[in-house]
DNA sequence: GAACCAGGTCCCG
DNA sequence: CGGGACCTGGTTC
């Protein structure tokens, strides 16, 4: 398993992948010992683009599911834009009539943070809930497109 | 507004 | 293998 770190507005994030697939890549408090390899490397661009206000869609390298059923839900949510945010059921609804309750599942086991973009997924209610590092990491990141959107309309 | 149920998966006994 | 928990949401009281 290799591993590389890179650092975000929101915080360090850990690249874990082997010679086949990126594992992982989540956030981390801080970076470790990083030991590249060419997935990493592909990630770690990948992430840059996403900084930089580019969408990365489809992936470039390929990465881990835990079932069909997720990938199905995260290649939905991948298509959204910066800025752009969808409910839980409105997710499901569009992954082909998947239920809320599961999709909720299936962020809360993304392993893919920020480039399968789980923050953008909100509760009709509020924001909802975020694993990858608590809900005040989410409303940063969201602040964060927010930011991003409206400087890209003023340099239009 | 609170309580209850529903689909999908993981984790624990 | 059975039961419960979870980043929700709709219905019902």
């Amino acid at each position: 398993m290799n591993r590389d770190y890179f650092k975000t507005p929101f915080g360090w994030v850990e690249i874990r992948a082997d010679a086949r697939r990126v594992e992982g890549i989540l956030f981390v408090p801080e970076p470790l010992e990083a030991s590249a390899n060419e997935l990493t490397e592909r990630a770690k661009e990948a992430l840059e683009a996403f900084l930089m206000g580019k969408a990365v869609h489809p992936l470039p390298f390929p990465c881990a599911f835990a079932s069909e059923l997720s990938r199905r839900v995260l290649e939905e949510l991948a298509k959204l834009s910066f800025g752009e945010v969808v409910t839980y059921s409105e997710l499901g609804r569009r992954a082909l009539g998947v239920h809320q309750r599961a999709v909720a599942r299936v962020m809360a086991s993304n392993k893919i943070v920020l480039l399968y973009p789980c923050h953008r997924v909100v509760a009709q209610n509020g924001l909802g809930g975020y694993s990858g590092g608590g809900v005040e990491r989410k409303k940063a990141i969201l602040e964060w497109e927010k930011s991003l959107c409206a400087r890209e309309a003023k340099t239009e």
